[in-house]
DNA sequence: CCGTATCCCAAGTGATACTG
DNA sequence: CAGTATCACTTGGGATACGG
């Protein structure tokens, strides 16, 4: 994953003390909290998808928080950014290994959110 | 759950969409992001607790936090909370049938995000 | 086409004090 | 014990305009 290592459920209570805000499974929760980043993981677990592409997927969604999603994703690792320097310039995003991952755990939150 | 039907992943697109803010996975998403909700949900999953157990489990918690955080999960069908009008008074929080589920499907999160 | 740069507001959270 | 009541702060996110 993309932070430290955690303990697990049964003594999970110390990691939204101050002292650990820093940890994975903090840093997971904060990710499915952000308005845009589940269904841009969702739309990309489709195959690979242009800006535009992606833009007209998330109905409503603003410029600056597309690409403030998308960064944070690649930042994270979840998602590749591959520019073609054409002109207009051309740019891909696809799912990393650990994106499909991830995207298969928040399918199970679709799922669950439906019934 | 605790809110409106849902279309699957493949047309998942519109939820973000201000008419779509209702939506069931839009709910789910938004409780997750919020900072004590899976780590209250995680203490219950152990068993039924008292207000002040789960006070000392949740280090780092406000009373106000909280208070906040079971009554939304009350609300939402997630918690049962049971009050003995003794006194002082004893009120015991315990997972409701959908609360386990959902500690079950956090529990995924929670491996996930250890590696 | 694919972004940045500003400005601004509302919501979530924390700190603190008080109470039946 | 199990909360309420205020206040103050920070951050996420939307609106809008501009740029290579």
């Amino acid at each position: 994953m993309f932070a430290a290592p955690q303990p697990d459920i049964e003594t999970l209570e110390p990691c939204g003390a101050p002292h650990h805000e820093d940890c994975g499974l903090r840093l997971t929760l904060d990710r499915l909290g952000e308005k845009w980043t589940v269904m841009a993981i969702a739309e990309l677990s489709a195959g690979p998808r242009r800006y535009r592409e992606i833009e007209r997927a998330l109905a409503g969604v603003t410029q600056r928080m597309l690409t403030l999603t998308l960064r944070r994703l690649e930042r994270d690792g979840l998602v590749h950014r591959h520019v073609e320097p054409t002109n207009p310039p051309s740019v891909t995003y696809s799912l990393s290994r650990t994106g499909v991952d991830f995207a298969r755990l928040t399918a199970g939150l679709v799922n669950w959110s439906r019934q």
